[in-house]
DNA sequence: TTAATCCCTATCGGAATAGTAGATTTAATT
DNA sequence: AATTAAATCTACTATTCCGATAGGGATTAA
């Protein structure tokens, strides 16, 4: 199950590609518009921020805005960002990778060979669509 | 991510259908060779049981079994029996739809639309993918 | 100076996960 | 018939994670 925290995460950056210019918005105008619990929804920001999609500026009229074209946010990173690894298991995990202790030989386990077939179609996915497909 | 749940039921099953005939196998002897906590497996293999793909036999010499052939055990049904639904969100799922309360369209919503082609991609493989094909 | 806004840390309740314990039922073997 | 080994069922527990909340602190435009 995809977290709220990804799915937010994803409201509010389309939200802010779907505006005109790239003047600041403030946290309460998406929290609202979206519907989504102010405070919860700062903490999203922020990790956006800090992972370069969006730049902020602190202050009365201050905001979020995006830093990046649309065209150049991928869907993968967001992900990755807010959700973490797009693999299901650690073990087929491109950036996330960690060897199973209970499983002598990756290559012979079931889970593990269907699990990378499904991280392939996922990312096949993922890796095309960017922000700008929403807008 | 997969639960472990989904995980040692993979394995187990994978276990039983590498089996060369379809006499019962012990739930300790299962529990053993993949290193699975015994009392979990139980219950997991109860939940395959129910489903339909496995038999048991009480008592004496009693233990699980497949029922099927391995090539009509597809996975995606061994996972929505016990991972649930293959859908990141409700919203996109096919047996477990839920409408979002906060979403006035789907049709214009971003996660939406996102999940709905990682879905399509990851029914893709796992339609396709059978007990058969881990043996 | 003030008010609005981002920034940061801490906390909390509830749900889900992973696992445990023990009693019961069933069936093969002796 | 008694014994034993196995699945079955119910209930419980510990831990972790998620979503949300609370309360300031820092910053900056007006």
């Amino acid at each position: 199950m995809l977290s709220k925290k990804t799915k937010y995460g994803i409201k509010a950056l389309t939200y802010l590609a779907k505006q005109e210019n790239r003047i600041p918005v403030q946290i309460s105008t998406i929290s609202k518009s979206e519907s989504i619990s102010q405070k919860f929804l700062e903490s999203i920001l922020l990790t956006l921020r800090k992972s370069g999609m969006l730049g902020s500026k602190k202050g009365k009229s201050g905001g979020y805005y995006l830093l990046k074209d649309p065209n150049n946010i991928v869907m993968v990173e967001v992900m990755r960002v807010l959700e973490g690894p797009i693999a299901l298991v650690p073990c087929v995990s491109l950036n996330f990778y960690e060897k199973c202790h209970d499983c002598p030989d990756e290559k012979a386990c079931s889970v593990h060979n269907l699990m990378l077939e499904v991280r392939d179609s996922m990312l096949k996915v993922l890796n095309d669509k960017t922000l700008a497909d929403f807008i």
